[in-house]
RNA sequence: GGAUCGGUAGUCCAGCGGCGAAGACAAGUGACUGUAAAUCACCCACGGAGAAACACCGGAGGUUCGAGUCCUCCCCGGUCCA
C-alpha cells in the first residue's frame, strides 16, 4: 500500500537517478533488519555499512543488539566495534568514516547497504549535509550550559532569539541543547543556523539511493521489543554493563547514552530495582521505535516494506518477499542488472 | 450479618457545593542539519463542535440558584468484627 504508492511517485516524477549507487536498509528497532539486511547484501553483492549511533562501540553487544559473526555469514561488515565507549561520538564522525567506507567498497567494485535505525546518521549521508568544518567550541558550550543552569532555560532562549530570531521561533526553550547548538553555531560562524539548515535541506540526494524503510503493526513490533529486552537480560545484560563500569564508563559518556545501558548503570548504582530497570527499558525502547517511525514518515521517497501486509508468512517467508520488492525497486532505479 | 473506607480517563491519583474535572504514567502525533538509543514539543474524561447549548465523576432518586462534592437507596470492591 504506502510502498507502492511511493514507487508509483517515484515512477511518475522520474526522479533523477543520478549518483552513485546506494541501497539504504532501515527502521524502528526490533523490526528485523539484520536478517532481511544479510539476504539483500548476498543477492546484490553489497558490503554492509552500519548505520547505528550505538554499535559503534567496542563492548557493547547485548544491549545494542549488535550483529554477531556468525549472522553476518561473510557479509563484510563496516562501522562497528571502532571506538572504545569512552570515545565521542556523532554525526560529523559518522558521516565521515561512513564515506571512507563507501569509497572503499566502489574500490572493489562492490554496493554499499547502509543498515541501521539513526535516521539522522542516513540522512547526513545520503543528502550529504555539510556541517561545519570548525571544531567545536567546548568552552563556549561549557559557558552556556552554566548561564543555562543560572539563569534557566528561558534566559537563554532569549539570547538565541536576538542573535538567530528563526531559530528561537523553530525551537522551543526547554530544548535546550538545540538551543546550545545554535547559539554555538552563531558564535563559530557569525552565520545564523536556521539559515545554515533551510540551504541543507534543500539539497538533492547525493547518490542514486534506495531508501526502504522495514515496519511493522505497531502491536507486534511493541511484543517484538519486549521480548527482545528479555532475551539480553537473560543473554547477561547486566554483567555486561558491570564490565563497562568497570572499565571506568559513566552516565553522562555518548555511549551510556544508549538504551538498556543507562537504565543498568541506575540499577548498578543502586537507583531502582532491576525490574524497574526492565521495565524502563521496553518503555522507553517503545518509545524510541515510536521517534524512529516519525522520523522515516517525514524522510522523502522512501520505499515502505511493512511486515503486516504478509502476516499469514513466516518471519522467513515474509523476508524472502521483501527481498524481492527490494531487488525490484533496485532494478527500476539501474543500480543493480 | 454488623462496622468502616472507597468507587473519578487504559492505569495511579487530586478534587472548600460553582468543574465543561488538577497532576502523573501509558497511548497517540510531531520536531530534529555536530551528544540523535540523545533532546524537545503537542495532544489526551462519551458524542458533536466555529462559538454557545446539551452530555460527563458506579446506578437511581433527592436537597440546592447550582452537586463529582451533601442526603437516601441500590450495585461493586477493600479492611475489620462476627
Amino acid at each position: 500500500m504506502a510502498g507502492e504508492e511511493k514507487r508509483e511517485v517515484l515512477r511518475e516524477t522520474g526522479q533523477s537517478a543520478s549518483g552513485p549507487p546506494l541501497l539504504i536498509l532501515t527502521g524502528p528497532t526490533a523490526v528485523g533488519k539484520t536478517a532481511l539486511s544479510i539476504s539483500l547484501a548476498k543477492a546484490v553483492g553489497g558490503e554492509i555499512i552500519s548505520a547505528d549511533s550505538m554499535q559503534v562501540y567496542k563492548h557493547m553487544n547485548i544491549g545494542s543488539a549488535k550483529i554477531t559473526k556468525q549472522e553476518m555469514q561473510g557479509v563484510t561488515h563496516h562501522l562497528l566495534d571502532i571506538l572504545e565507549p569512552w570515545e565521542d561520538f556523532n554525526v560529523v564522525t559518522f558521516q565521515r568514516r561512513c564515506k571512507e567506507a563507501i569509497a572503499g567498497i566502489y574500490g572493489r567494485g562492490n554496493l554499499p547497504i547502509l543498515v541501521g535505525g539513526t535516521g539522522f546518521y542516513i540522512q547526513a549521508v545520503l543528502r550529504d549535509i555539510a556541517f561545519t568544518e570548525n571544531e567545536d567550541d567546548v568552552a563556549y558550550r561549557r559557558e552556556l550550559e552554566q548561564f543555562a543552569e543560572k539563569n534557566g532555560d528561558v534566559a537563554l532562549h532569549e539570547k538565541l532569539q536576538q542573535v538567530d530570531a528563526a531559530s528561537a521561533e523553530a525551537i522551543p526553550p526547554g530544548n535546550q541543547k538545540r538551543v546550545i547548538r545554535a547559539l554555538e553555531y552563531f558564535h563559530l560562524t557569525g552565520e545564523p543556523i536556521s539559515l545554515h539548515n533551510e540551504r541543507e535541506r534543500q539539497r538533492p540526494d547525493a547518490y542514486n539511493a534506495c531508501y526502504f524503510v522495514l515496519t511493522d503493526a505497531r502491536t507486534a513490533l511493541y511484543e517484538r521489543i519486549e521480548k527482545r529486552v528479555d532475551e539480553m537480560m537473560s543473554q547477561g545484560l547486566v554483567a555486561e554493563v558491570q564490565a563497562l563500569k568497570d572499565m571506568g564508563c559513566r552516565r553522562g559518556q555518548t555511549a551510556m547514552q544508549g538504551l538498556g545501558y543507562k537504565e543498568i548503570l541506575d540499577y548498578l548504582d543502586g537507583i531502582g530495582t532491576l525490574e524497574e530497570a526492565v521495565n524502563r527499558i521496553k518503555q522507553e525502547t517503545r518509545h524510541f521505535a515510536k521517534r524512529q517511525l516519525t522520523w522515516f514518515r517525514r524522510e522523502r521517497d522512501v520505499v515502505w516494506l511493512d511486515r503486516s501486509q504478509y502476516s499469514g508468512k513466516s518471519r522467513e517467508q515474509q523476508d524472502a518477499c521483501m527481498l524481492e520488492v527490494m531487488l525490484q525497486v533496485a532494478r527500476e532505479k539501474g543500480i543493480i542488472e
